[in-house]
DNA sequence: CTGAAAGCGCTAACAA
DNA sequence: TTGTTAGCGCTTTCAG
């Protein structure tokens, strides 16, 4: 018995179309990219056999010749932050308008894995890179800028670009809110945050507020740290924890609005009198949280509008090849809610 | 003056790797990929030269030629509701044990831009598929079949996979709580949710929930649909809504945990007695919300247990070409919490 | 408006 | 263990 392997489901390629349509390789390729002059009659005959046949272009092939490929890659510490994605839909959203596409990478917050993702994602020759912080190892450094494309760094202007950077500074937001703080008259004053040896976003606004304090002559009256579980459930445990060692403090700062949630929710258990006998504030502005019993203070991060800018330099830059490094910094307002008093 | 053109910053190549190295392309190659035999002398001088030039290969060049695209791509409806994140590190931990990578893409729950989407990651000639849901649109479905490589469809299995599947009955999902509820004495029944036109998961819960309470005899009281906004305040809102408009209703059943949770709120604030008066369950079991005052009733989704299983899928049929589909029905469990009596 | 030829940077297959 | 040759499927360029 003779079986023909003709039946072998190699994909289809332009070869395919050509034969199907009559049409050389080169025309089909033009009708399907919308590039250059073809008569209404071909491009009719050559979309109508790529559509029956089921042919989907091969961009590997197509990006290998024209030497173009229209990925962003993104690449960011996770997705599980609530932050990330935000940041994500300013991206998309303004990337949906152009040809450019974005692919997204994650780190963990490990900066050997950065450099991995770095590395892969780079290896298929995007236009652009969008890349939180701008703490890199000296390898990741030394890949962005050998690359020759558009790099974007994000979230954070507290330090040198590579390239472009576009962001809030962290300092600067941890200072204005201590300012807020001390201004409303709180004295005793605590911090919760996460550990943050690999957070630097965190730690700087760490440093801001502490270093706002310190000028000021306060000092952080008492800290806690944690690292992983439910954001809204550490809240509540750290706060119980520190309020066990200092009943006396009068504010306390979270480092972001889910622990700072778990928090609110504690103290009102308590009937503690919020702003009066202690005051909270949070971390990002996460909508998420709208709905909460009370309005928490905090400050918004920025973060589709860090998206949306990121891709339109992504986007400019791309275009014209030699513009120039644009840095933008973004300027968080406080929000002050039910729990900061004015 | 003279100007010499050399240091244009076109990328690095194999050729530059191997002629600082004075080693084939082909050698060169084979070092950078640890495939077949190299004498350690050779792969040094390979791996130093590509090192100190900081080249880093081109994988569009490399995939055409091999034919192979360590790819996944992965399509989900968003990004912002937490349930796809929590698929998507299920797959990631699953990959980063093989040579697959995943990529995103996001449909914003459009049947065309799925559609778009799809044939955007297509071209691209993965090695595999990863997609939420069973309903597509013809082309889309056209697109899986022709395509030729594994195509996972998941979180829902009521309906006929493509290929394979791996998820839950939302149907069953919804009936289970419906006689977990009626056992539980509660009788006059509310039910709050997502607009569902396009949200067919949420949608055969509710089909399932009203299904196993007609065969009961009783019939949904009241419901409340909302689209977009805070969830949590969308709860909130709803929640009294309902209750104004019927204030004997006894349980609120949500289509999510975040609403869920704003009902909660709304309901310890007014001082309803949970569970007696007023039971609650949500679905998902998000543990973002550990933390609230009671424990909500839910319902495991199983997302990353789904995300595990579905990278295994595309992983051991990208190794075994010519396997068969599988189909895998996972079983979620009723949480009672505190907000459902047993 | 359409087509033919050359080659993008890499790897499979074979030869040495 | 190493090198040579011939493409992968498309687009660029140039010629009709």
């Amino acid at each position: 018995m003779m079986l023909l392997a003709s039946d072998d489901t190699r994909p289809l390629t332009l070869r395919d179309v050509s034969e199907a349509s009559g049409v050389s390789e080169m025309t089909v390729s033009r009708v399907l990219r919308n590039r250059g002059d073809v008569s209404a009659a071909t491009r009719e005959r050559v979309l109508s056999a790529a559509k029956s046949l089921g042919y989907v272009p091969n961009k590997i092939a197509g990006a290998l010749a024209s030497q173009r490929v229209n990925l962003v890659a993104v690449i960011i510490p996770s997705l599980r932050n609530m932050v990330f994605p935000e940041v994500m839909s300013g991206i998309s959203a303004v990337l949906e308008e152009t040809e450019l596409q974005p692919v997204v990478g994650v780190t963990d917050y490990l900066p050997e894995k950065e450099e991995r993702v770095l590395y892969e994602m780079l290896s298929w020759r995007p236009s652009g890179v969008i890349i939180a912080g701008l703490e890199h190892t000296d390898a990741s450094r030394a890949m962005l800028s050998a690359s020759g494309i558009p790099v974007v760094e994000i979230m954070d202007v507290d330090g040198t670009p590579i390239d472009s950077m576009v962001g809030i500074s962290h300092r600067r937001a941890g200072r204005k809110m201590a300012q807020a703080i001390l201004k409303a008259g709180y004295q005793r004053i605590g911090f919760l945050g996460t550990k943050m040896p690999l957070d630097h976003r965190a730690r700087k606004r760490f440093e801001g507020f502490t270093g706002a304090l310190a000028k000021s002559g306060v000092e952080v009256a008492d800290q806690e740290f944690y690292s992983g579980g439910s954001a809204l459930a550490k809240g509540r445990e750290m706060t119980e924890t520190l309020l066990n060692r200092d009943p006396e403090l009068d504010f306390l700062y979270y480092s972001n609005d889910m622990i700072a949630a778990g928090g609110l929710l504690t103290l009102l258990d308590k009937g503690i009198d919020i702003p009066d006998q202690i005051g909270l504030a949070g971390f990002n502005g996460v909508e998420l949280l709208d709905g909460l019993p009370r309005k928490l203070a905090t400050m918004d991060a920025c973060r589709t509008e860090i998206g949306r800018k990121a891709a339109e330099i992504i986007s400019e830059r791309v275009n014209t090849p030699d513009g120039a490094p644009s840095v933008i910094e973004l300027t968080p307002k406080i929000s002050y809610g039910d729990t900061l008093r004015r």
